[in-house]
RNA sequence: GCCGCCUUAGCUCAGUCGGUAGAGCGUCUCACUCGUAAUGAGAAGGUCAAGAGUUCGAUUCUCUUAGGCGGCUCCA
């Protein structure tokens, strides 16, 4: 058989014709598929000339992901045997695992994903080989007729439609190019299961190995449109080993011990009354004090950034909310209006028209308001217009989520009213305040996100989309930054940045959003005197730097597990007694504090000393500070931080220096 | 809003195959108190989420409502 030469993990190599990836990777055991060219295959694969062969690893990305879809085979499979009605849906990997979907007469129980963890441990250990086959469309549709959405994924792909793009995830099922189903096939050569499925899957079942675990039953929507019927989504996790396994659930339970609604009760943060209503929050003291400093110390930086300050109501005419379209787009998310001041005579008729009144579920009409209150000069601006404005939004009951997801929740809203010349000064100067910012409260690792113009749905001429769009992106960039792009991701009246954050384990949030509006300025007639004397249109951007005092006190809860830096935390210092009899001693230090300023307190209650640093230690206070005998000889104190270290027989003034300090510099002890 | 699960003391959770309930922590009281993560004893605390139904009897079974959790959809 003649040789062919192709480029292999980089190196030239000459093989012979017909040589499949089982064979060019007989010794290496953790490669469980190739990239051939720009695409992945199986193993079984042959290769061919010219086209450069990489072999992807299991524990690669690619592989990961290769691993997650044979396994979703496999659950499938797993279902089928005890539930052989069940029809399948979608079954891609995604991040840290995969799901697969399944049209069953009654929904699954955990007890149905214990048996069914065993029949796939069972699937895993047969080593049934993945074999791919291709078909016509005419033989795919024979032998999956009793398979309804396989049918559909089928038409979709006959019809020329991006399958893909049709239903989130179904890429899995059927890609480009060919019509290919996967047949599992015991050692005994008989075909254990079938799935249409473009590929590429693991050599054998058994590489799955046992680190993967069933996770959840959902349900979810098929081709993931309400309007559709709703499939039962088996969720997995699977990984290369039972270590890596173990770890990624370790990694769930400390996300799990960071749940700020947990901490939120454990620290005694803020709570949420049912009496009151879902989503709606209350902070208590120690929460109260938190968003205090959040805020005291935003405000602070915008009035140094030339903000100004303004303030209004959360109720409205409903008037305002048809002048600025939200009537029109987004009256469901709104909460119902109230109706007033309506007069009736003897007879029932209305004598005097009544108003409907509406919750605010954004600041930006008030603030347009505002502007408008007298003729501005091109002198004025940029005007930057600042406020803490809270806003309710009544959120589908399924969505309400802690404080990430609120029904009320505060928004640190800015409009800032430019011309079209300011517009990139003021972007870019922007993007770097913001980032100054959120550092300052301990985020540290950020990407962005451009989203771009949406063609089917926008307002505003081309010009300025594309204008306003070229400054944000070059302001991005200018960032030093990686920016994301999403295109079309752009709300119809104006391209929009956001800035991500990357917590302390690695999870990003949405934090600040910088927004252009060509919409609002001419739905309220906005206009400001030019040089020249012309009526001018302002530019509008809208910004929220936390997005809300809510949802980024939720992501700082658990970025820093609880355990908030000195200026943050609720309480700063507290004063451990070795004994009683150490109680005046530290409650003069304590008073020193305070009137320096720090929120210090003494525990002066009967437990024991030791349990006494268990409390404050469960607390996550900052500094505890500790007197006995010694110290008091000393005219001194003893350190004990969080990590459990000490330093003993502190000075007084040089303690409350050490305190004072760290809270000034906002730094993290 | 949709699907599933859940709701027992302030918190975390046992328990009752239908006969009105327990623990730990926390709270309160008393005693104890000298160096870095839990002193001891006692007490209080529950319309078993709310309402309706079935039943001699419901915390337990059924339905409705509210709230929560996990997804889906949505997120200006």
């Amino acid at each position: 058989m003649p040789d062919i030469t192709l480029l292999i993990d980089g190196i030239d190599r000459s093989i012979p014709a017909g040589t499949t990836g089982t064979e060019l990777f007989a010794d290496r055991r953790d490669v469980v598929a190739m990239r051939v060219g720009s695409e992945l295959k199986d193993l079984a694969a042959e290769l061919v000339a010219d086209d450069p062969v990489d072999a992807v690893t299991i524990g690669s990305p690619d592989g990961l992901s290769i691993l997650r879809h044979s396994c979703a085979h496999v659950l499938a499979q797993a279902v089928q045997q005890t539930n052989p009605d069940a029809k399948l849906g979608i079954g891609p990997p995604i991040t840290d695992g995969f799901y697969y979907d399944f049209d069953v007469a009654t929904p699954f129980t955990p007890d149905d994903l214990k048996a069914f963890d065993k029949a796939m441990a069972r699937i895993v250990r047969e080593g049934q080989r993945f074999s791919r086959r291709v078909v016509t469309e005419d033989e795919a549709r024979a032998e999956l007729a009793d398979q309804p959405y396989k049918l559909e994924l089928i038409g979709l792909k006959g019809s020329g439609a991006d399958a893909a793009a049709a239903a989130e995830g179904a890429g899995a099922e059927v890609g480009a190019g060919e019509l290919t189903i996967y047949d599992n096939v015991r050692r005994d050569g008989s075909v254990a299961w079938k799935d249409l499925c473009r590929g590429p899957h693991l050599p054998s079942t058994r590489l799955i190995g046992n680190g993967f675990e069933l996770t959840r039953s959902a349900a979810a929507y098929w081709r993931g449109s309400e309007k559709n019927p709703q499939l039962q989504r088996i969720y997995g996790t699977a990984w290369a080993s039972k270590d890596d396994l173990r770890a990624h659930l370790e990694r769930l339970a400390e996300a799990e011990r960071r749940d700020h609604r947990r901490l939120g009760s454990e620290l005694d943060l803020f709570s949420f009354p049912e009496q009151i209503g879902s989503g709606l929050p209350v902070f208590h003291p120690k929460g109260g004090i938190i968003r205090m400093e959040m805020e005291e110390y935003s405000r602070r930086r915008h009035v140094e950034a030339g903000y100004s300050f303004v303030n209004t109501p959360h109720i409205t005419k409903a008037q305002l909310f048809k002048t600025s379209g939200h009537l029109d787009w987004y009256a469901d998310s709104m909460y119902p209006p109230m109706h007033l001041d309506e007069e009736l005579d003897a007879e029932g008729n209305v004598r005097r028209q009544g108003q409907d009144y509406y919750l605010k579920p954004m600041n930006c009409p008030m603030h347009n308001l505002v502007f408008a209150g007298r003729g501005r000069s091109y002198r004025e601006l940029p005007l930057r217009l600042f406020e803490f404005g809270t806003v309710y939004r009544y959120e589908k009951s399924g969505v309400v989520h802690g404080m990430t997801r609120a029904r009320g929740f505060t928004q640190d809203d800015a409009h800032i009213y430019c011309t079209r010349v300011q517009m990139r000064d003021e972007l870019a100067s922007l993007l770097t305040f913001v980032l100054e910012l959120l550092k300052d409260y301990g985020l540290n690792d950020f990407f962005l996100e451009l989203s771009t113009k949406n063609p089917e749905k926008f307002v505003g001429s081309d010009d300025v989309w594309e204008e306003a769009t070229r400054t944000l992106e070059e302001v991005a960039l200018a960032s030093g930054l990686e920016l994301q792009p999403d295109p079309g991701g752009a709300a119809f009246y104006g391209p929009k940045i956001s800035v991500q954050a990357k917590d302390a384990i690695g999870r990003s949030w949405q934090m600040s959003t910088i927004q252009l509006d060509f919409n609002l300025p001419e739905r309220f007639d906005l206009e400001y005197t030019a040089a020249d004397g012309s009526r001018q249109r302002p530019v509008m951007i809208h910004r929220a730097l936390f997005g809300s005092i809510e949802r980024f006190f939720a992501v700082l809860t658990e970025h820093y597990a609880g355990a908030f830096p000195p200026w943050l935390a609720p309480v700063q210092v507290l004063a451990v007694p070795v004994a009683e009899v150490f109680n005046d001693y530290l409650a003069a230090v304590v008073a020193t504090l305070r009137g320096a300023g720090v929120r210090a307190e003494l525990d002066d209650g009967d437990e024991r000393f030791n349990k006494k640093i268990r409390n404050a230690t469960t607390q996550k206070v900052p500094f505890m500070l500790i007197a006995g005998g010694e110290d008091v000889e000393a005219g001194a104190v003893s350190f004990r931080f969080r990590d459990g270290s000490q330093r003993n027989g502190v000075p007084i003034a040089e303690a409350v220096e050490i305190v004072t300090d760290a809270i000034a510099a906002r730094v993290q002890v």
